[in-house]
Order: structure tokens, then sequence, then C-alpha cells
DNA sequence: TCAAAAGTGTTAAAAATACACCCATGG
DNA sequence: CCATGGGTGTATTTTTAACACTTTTGA
């Protein structure tokens, strides 16, 4: 991408992307921001994102941000919405194109990678304020994910490859805001058939050690082709 | 917008909107398209849609389309999904924010409005090639129909404002792609409380007349806001 | 031995499904 | 008088919801 002039017959707006990055740990739903190292909204928190290259898909461009940004690689990411009010931005007419993405905080490879600007997570229900329309964005994505977990088995991207059913109990009810039955939750989970139990335990916990479970990709998507629909 | 020199200090990629417009007749679900005038594509059938303005907003732009390409003003119009892989266009780097409309096709001040270009409306499920990309995107736009269709109030954009049980469930049955049971069908709609029966009759009919219903939004809104779902 | 979470079944209520006949109307 | 769709109820199955105690472990 080099610099230089560009020249159109008709005005252009800027394409960027932007990413909102969710991760739950033992309290909450987390966000990643990074603090803005340049104005407009220097030192203001932002989502990670950056402006579309002329050669990469946008979904390519939001991978690359999460990279570069967030130290995040191989994650779930899926487009979420695109926001294009004049005056979202004040240095002109730019659209963003949103993604989600959910990582497991237990890589914590994650913000390590983070050159030199400050990331953080942040509880997603007590965000400092942020740059542009990106408490929109969030709160775009917050419904999104609270819709899409209860259909698609996406949840299991916040966990750890193997998880206990408690564990996965607390984030249903951390994202949908409610608390689930217990006996009801695990039933209902593992008459799916569709996460695996495994021959291991929890380790260093100071009370009984719950059942280690993973969750079986390949038996998803074979039960899935034969119409099986995933429901919480 | 001036058509003059716009010159940037990176590439800017061009922006549209393009608009699925879904209407439902006694056969089928069917799409709008536009015949293309000039290349890329010229002669092709395509999506209405066009370059977004720099002083609108998304939406605006896709509202302006609609009725400039189709006539169609007042419509549900929801986002869709933005389509941006380079080399979607041959014209170069164009990034397009996909719309998808309802309407009721028993308003047919439709294509009337269409500026000197052929339009038509086409079964979805046996489109002629279209330009671009757009297959793809009303494949997105039908599936997307498909699963909102069942647990959001919409379905009702499609049909005129008085409209018997069995239409509403053909509709259902149209969209869903499979059969609904007459009976279990009304039960359940009716149960819900948001469709009201009017003393009107179906007319001109070679069979016994049906009673009209109507959608009764203001109190779906009320019990939305009392924590009710809508679910078909 | 205590605190903390793991693990486990039954019952009742509600929702979903399957299913068939008579009625009204216009041609 | 017949073809066409309108309109209606019940019984069965499935799903959901409510609910409490014993077990295991480490501190």
């Amino acid at each position: 991408m080099l610099k230089g002039t560009y020249t159109y017959e008709y005005p252009r707006p800027s394409v960027t992307v932007d990413c909102v990055v969710f991760g739950l740990d033992e309290q909450d739903l987390k966000v990643l921001l990074i603090e803005r190292g340049l104005p407009p909204f220097a030192g203001c928190w932002a989502l990670p994102g950056g402006f579309v290259l002329m050669d990469e898909t946008l979904e390519q461009a939001a991978r690359r941000e999460l990279e570069e940004e967030a130290g995040a690689k191989r994650v779930f990411l899926e487009q979420l919405y695109t926001f294009g009010d004049p005056g979202r931005d004040p240095r002109g007419r730019t659209i963003t194109v949103a993604y989600y993405a959910l990582v497991k905080l237990s890589d914590h490879k994650l913000h390590a990678a983070t050159d030199a600007r400050a990331a953080g997570w942040f509880p997603v229900d007590r965000l400092p304020k942020l740059a542009f329309d990106h408490e929109r964005i969030v709160e775009v994505a917050r419904r999104r994910l609270c819709g899409k977990v209860r259909y698609q088995p996406i949840g299991f991207e916040l966990l750890p490859p193997k998880f206990t059913l408690r564990q996965l109990q607390r984030l249903y009810e951390v994202v949908l805001g409610r608390v689930l039955d217990k006996r009801n939750f695990r039933k209902k989970i593992l008459a799916m058939g569709i996460i695996e139990e495994l021959d291991e335990m929890e380790e260093a916990v100071a009370h009984r050690a719950a059942r280690l479970y993973r969750f079986d990709k390949r038996k998803y998507d074979g039960m899935t082709k034969q119409g099986f629909n995933f429901e919480i």
C-alpha cells in the first residue's frame, strides 16, 4: 500500500473493519479494547480495526487487524453489521464493516502481540467511553452473540478445548443473562450427543473435581447434515 | 454529486448498496431484478442498487435506489451482509452493502416507476444468470428470510394489509419450504393474539369466502415489551 | 470436619403433533 | 350438484420446568 495520490471521478468513502473480540473469564464476558495513540479520539479506548487494503477480502482485513492489534490468530470470526452514517468519523466519510470474534482467554498469547499500544479486556457491561460509534457496535455485537449462541454451537469458542459442564453452563448464563437449572441443562446438552465425555478430571480445585468434556465438531457436522438443530 | 476529481493519499474502494426485493404472489416467492443497460454485464439481470452518496446513510442509499429503480417506497428494509471480495466487480474494487426488502406485490405501483429499464419479478428458485456476485447475495438473503421469518413477524410485510389465514399459512410454507398443518397453524397464530379478526370476508372467490385478518402491530409491540416472543 | 461444588431422577405442566369431517359458496 | 377451499377439536407424544439430596475433595 504505497502512499501517493489516487484520483477518482466521484468522491469515495474510506472503508475500515472493526472487531468486537469477546472473551470469557471467571467473572464476566469481556471485550478487548485498544487505546488509541493518534487523533481523532487519541487516548480513548476503541475496537481493534483499521483500513481495508485493496487486495484483501473484508474477512482477511479483519483477521489481519486481529492479529496485528490483538495477537489473535485462527479465532472464530463472523461479520456483524456495517456502520456507515456520515459523521461517524470526524476525519470524513468512513464506512466500517464490523466483525465479532470469540477467543479462548485461556490462550493468553492474546494482548501480548499488541505492538506498543495499550490493550485491555473490559467487562462488556462496564465499558469505558469509546471512540467513534464503537459503543453502538459493541451493543449490536452483544445482541448478536446472545441470539446466536442459542442456536449455533459457537459458545465453545469461548471455552478451553476441555471444559466442565459447569463452565459451559456459566457461559450460557453469562451470555444470555439469566440463570439456568443445573440438572435440566446437563440433561439437554448431553442428550444432544455433541459433547464427548473425557477420561479426565479438573485439577487443583478445592472441592470435588468435575469431569472434562470436549465439543465433538465432527459429530456435530455430521448430525447437522442429517437435519439436527442445535438449540439451548 | 459533482463529477470532477477527488484525490486521496491511499486508494479507496467504491461503495454501493444492492437490494434483494422479495415479493410473494399466488405461485412463489419472487425477487425483483433489473436489466442492466451498461457494461459491465450489459443486458444481464441484476439486483437494484447503486453507489452510496457521501451525505446519506447506507439505509438512505438503499431506500433511494429502491425508489428510483423499483418504485418501492416505505417498505420493510433491513441490512443483510456486506460483500467485498476483490474481483467481484471487474471495474475495480467495489464493496457492496446488501439489503433485503419485503414488499406487498398487491401494491403494484412497483415496477411502474422503473425509468425506461426493464424490471421483472423472478421466482427465487429459478433465477436467470445474474451480474456480479448477485446470485450469492440472493442466496444469503433467502436464508436470512427463512431464518428470520420464524421469530420476527416480518412475513406480514409480504401480504396485503388484510389477509386470510390461508394466505398467511401459504406464506410460511413458501418461505420455509415445508408444509404446515392447517389446524395447528391457525391455533398457534391465533393464540398469539397479535392478529385481529375483521368483520370482513374475502370476495369473488369460487368457494366459501374466508375471513380477513390484520396484523396488530401496536399490540405486538406492547407484548414484546412484556417479554413476548413471536415464533412459528 | 467443614466448605464448596459435583453429580443425579422424577413428576407435573405445557407445547407440539397427528389427524378427518362437515360447511359455505360460486360455477 | 359438485368442486373448492373454509373452518373446527381431541387425543397422544414430546418437551420443558420445577425441584433436593448425597458424594467427593482439599483445606
